[in-house]
RNA sequence: GGGCAGGUGGCGGAAUUGGCAGACGCACUAGGCUUAGGACCUAGUUCCUGAAAAGGAGUGCGGGUUCGAUUCCCGCUCUGCCCA
């Protein structure tokens, strides 16, 4: 044995010559099969972390493996460089964000590179960039011309140590997405973005996700939340005002016995205006909405509520029923009010028992299975009862007819609602794409004229982590003209959201430097949609759910013919250790970096892919990459031990020849071959296929002293050594590129086709037979493929173990499969 | 409370259509090689009984369908995620 194993040396070579020939740059080619293969671009926080290892180890495989089999394969990277960490870092240690962005985005690339990710890296985007976020503006603008990107006022989430606004999605059980503190409730003026305009579409499109996990479609699903149902108006005669209720169970309106609305609800003011306790109400009020939402929502939290006195007319029965407020009922959903009827609904139940308001059955159970429970509201569809005309209706037929009731006399009518709200993506910080808008004295709202884009971020700011964006202290961002009337104005200075950006970075990918569009529609016509994308199933609500909408907005513009970007998305587990999340607070990091120096990028690819499916959780364990790096050693010297069957010419005699040994292992390389190429293909079970390539590295290390010995055993041993190189490939790509060229190959492994398995070679022509004597395995035997069943009855009745077992006595039953087993029942 | 996913050796996991449970790897045990081994090679390794041959049990728990169930059905339980 000459060489050692050498992994950095290889690494640092291959990768050196893959850039240099750029290996991985594509362009569009309409004679070829085209494969888009996408992973989440990262947020350049410093350094790259076990999960993006194993999320772009896994794209790689599948990317490198689609090029090997003659795709035209797009693999692009980027980052995802707007984000509040830039700017806390700047607040904290006074570097600029956009030097501490740029710095981390570049030795995040080299850790990448170092990865021997297969990039086509001269299409590298960085949405920081003014090229890049250019484009958010004018997105943002074209959604303003068409009333999609609005103002208004309203109750947005606020985190206090974030010191900025948060969508619905990014607010995790009362808490802010990013850093966990409590989310409270602030009254502001905002900017949104019409999804809702999308919201059934965004339902209905879940049709073409086959390929999506379900539960991410569930969790999607549950998001957009979708019921159907009425709106009924019930008048006010005090106020001489309606107060809209939207119900799912019109059926049940005859046992409304109060109203409830929310502490946000327009009217809430008005309503205890005359109130005798007013200025307790109102603080009370006050307290409410400052509350969290979590707390609110959640079913064990005490339902609080006042009487506002003030009585609204049920407009079926005619009576005056009383209006409450309460912290139970949120201003998000429907319309901020609901008719309360405790008897058939569980949270109206406790309160009306809390505050001795009546209750009324108005539904009966339809069949004897189903029974009302004491002391519980009795909330399953049934049969009307004390519902006036109405009664004797099943609950389905009522919601229906008194709808149309509703209808007929104007005070109602079906209705859909959605738990969707729209998106807000007004943020108060610095690092993030300025809204293109300017607030000019005389003309009001005026957006910023195309030809003026890009809206940089100014480079002059402080950064003092006090309230309010920073960029509103830069007087020379702030103070602009109005370019209506060319007067004095002000720009806004909040910036956007950063999943703005992440929202439609797939299509840049398709022509990155274009500078007249967002994006090529030519290009992204051949490009798109991303055949597989591949990501952290964190991202389920809200990037999915926002680039949908993105896509669905950017087809409506005319840019692209797709309606979904990701047909076919691979949710990847997390990285544990020690049986939770890697964090820095747990103290359980382990870093690439130091893994990439002992055992090299190739053995950490391995290791990541070899230890569990792609989409289940994935545990750390340095032993584990041991093995893996063992795995890769032993190859190496595999290869070291037969080098000289690639330059042989000479030809040996047939006399040691054993055909055996050359058909065990012709047909092992062929079932390896088959079970790898389905495995990465159809199941994406990388780890399975690793193991695949384990046994055949085991079987050829058992063989290769008896294959030396004949020319026919030389040849397969050659063969199965080329093959296994090429199917090492995509997993540990340096060292497969090495031994190639070891190997006297001229070319590159990432550029030669896949192996073709043969589909003769690779089934078995002997297969074990097992015999179960009632259920239980007692012998076996081996036949060759498809031995017809009354030959394998007969063959298991005459093995000695079984004519012992039966003693003489003839089976009551026979049940014979071919190829699998005999089963004897006595 | 509802929905979804999951529970298999000491550990990570495999079993693709209802047909040999535990592939592959780790860890461990014994032996070889070695000045040495945390390198490498060989053999073993689900549990119980047994020197062995062999037998019995066994895929969270309980039941069912079937010649046969990790796989299908019903009930329960625990864990994770999402929604309330």
């Amino acid at each position: 044995m000459s060489e050692n194993y050498n992994f950095e040396e290889i690494e640092k070579k291959w990768q050196k010559i893959w850039e240099e020939r750029g290996v991985f740059e594509v362009e569009e080619d309409p004679n070829r099969p085209k494969f888009y293969c996408l992973e989440m671009y990262p947020y350049p926080s410093g350094r790259i972390h076990m999960g993006h290892v194993r999320n772009y180890s896994i794209g790689d495989v599948i990317a490198r493996f689609k090029k090997m089999k003659g795709y035209n394969v797009l693999h692009p990277i980027g980052w995802d460089a707007l984000g509040m960490p830039a700017e806390n870092a700047a607040i904290k240690h006074g570097i600029h964000p956009k030097k501490w962005t740029l710095d981390n985005i570049d030795y995040m690339r080299s850790q990448l590179k170092k990865m021997g990710f297969s990039y086509a890296w001269s299409r590298e985007v960085n949405s920081c960039l003014p090229e890049y976020y250019k484009w958010n503006q004018w997105i943002f603008l074209k959604m303003f011309e068409k009333g999609l990107a609005y103002r208004k006022m309203s109750w947005v989430n606020w985190c206090p140590q974030c010191r900025t606004v948060l969508a619905n999605e990014q607010v995790i059980a009362g808490r802010c997405w990013r850093c966990d503190s409590e989310v409270t409730q602030k009254k502001m003026e905002q900017w949104f973005l019409k999804i809702t305009a999308y919201a059934e579409e965004l339902l209905s499109g879940h049709a073409q996700l086959s390929k999506w996990p379900e539960h991410v479609l569930q969790m999607q699903r549950n998001w957009i939340g979708k019921s159907t149902g009425a709106l009924v108006n019930f008048e006010v005669p005090d106020l001489q005002k309606k107060i809209e209720v939207f119900t799912t169970r019109l059926d049940t309106i005859y046992g409304a016995t109060f109203l409830v609305l929310s502490v946000e609800h327009p009217l809430a003011a008005e309503l205890i205006a005359g109130h005798p306790k007013k200025d307790e109400l109102q603080e009370w009020i006050a307290r409410t909405i400052a509350e969290a939402r979590l707390k609110r929502e959640a079913k064990d939290e005490e339902k609080v509520g006042y009487d506002t006195g003030i009585k609204a007319v049920n407009p079926f029965t005619g009576e005056l029923i009383p209006i409450w407020l309460a912290n139970y009922v949120l201003m998000d959903y429907g319309t901020g009010a609901v008719m309360a009827v405790p008897a058939h609904d569980q949270r109206d139940y406790e309160f009306a028992v809390k505050y001795g308001l009546p209750i009324r059955q108005v539904i009966a159970p339809a069949s004897s299975e189903v029974k009302v429970e004491e002391g519980k509201a009795f909330e399953s569809h049934g049969l009307l009862i004390n519902s006036g005309p109405f009664t004797g209706l099943s609950s389905e037929e009522a919601m229906d007819r008194m709808a149309a009731y509703a209808e007929e006399k104007g005070f109602g009518r079906k209705s859909v609602t959605y738990r969707l709200r729209d998106w807000g993506i007004s943020r108060q910080r610095y690092w993030g794409t300025p809204i293109p808008i300017i607030y000019c004295a005389k003309c009001g709202i005026v957006p910023v004229p195309y030809e003026q884009l890009p809206v940089e971020i100014p480079s002059q700011a402080e950064f003092t982590g006090e309230e309010g964006s920073p960029l509103e202290k830069v007087p020379e961002f702030v103070n602009t003209t109005c370019p209506k009337c060319g007067g004095p104005a002000r720009r806004e200075t909040d910036t956007m959201d950063t999943f703005v950006d992440s929202s439609w970075y797939f299509f840049r990918y398709c022509s990155p430097k274009e500078d007249k569009m967002p994006f090529r529609p030519d290009k992204a016509k051949y490009w798109m949609p991303v055949d597989l994308y591949i990501g952290g199933v964190e991202h389920a609500i809200l990037h999915l759910i926002y680039s949908r909408f993105f896509t669905k907005y950017l087809r409506d513009l005319g840019l692209t013919n797709v309606d979904e970007p990701f047909p076919h998305y691979l949710a990847q587990g997390m990285v544990t250790k020690d049986g939770s999340a890697m964090s820095k607070s747990r103290g359980n990091i382990v870093d690439p970096d130091d893994m990439i120096k002992t055992y090299g990028a190739d053995a950490l690819r391995v290791f990541i892919l070899f230890a569990a499916p792609p989409e289940k959780e994935f545990a750390w364990s340095d032993e584990g990459l041991e093995g893996c790096f063992r795995f890769l050693q032993r190859i190496w010297n595999l290869f070291e031990e037969n080098y000289d069957l690639f330059k042989e010419t000479e030809k040996l005699s047939e006399e040691k020849q054993d055909e055996a040994a050359y058909q065990r292992v012709l047909k092992k390389l062929h079932q390896t071959i088959k079970k790898v190429t389905e495995d990465i293909e159809v199941r994406f079970h990388l780890n399975t296929a690793i193991s695949a390539l384990m046994e055949l590295v085991n079987t050829l290390r058992k063989e290769k002293d008896i294959l030396r010995q004949s020319q026919k055993g030389r040849e397969v041993l050659r063969q199965a050594l080329e093959s296994l190189v090429l199917m090492l490939s995509p997993f540990a790509p340096h060292v497969a590129e090495e031994l190639w060229e070891r190997t006297g190959h001229k070319t590159l492994v990432a550029e030669t086709p896949w192996p073709v398995y043969m589909p003769e070679l690779a089934t078995e022509d002997v297969v074990t037979i097992v015999v179960q004597v009632n259920g239980k395995l007692r012998d076996k035997f081996e036949v060759s493929l498809d031995t017809e069943e009354e030959v394998l009855k007969t063959m298991a009745l005459e093995l000695p173990r079984i004519k012992e077992i039966l003693a003489g006595k003839a089976p009551k039953k026979v049940v014979c499969v071919k190829n699998k087993l005999v089963s004897l029942v006595v």
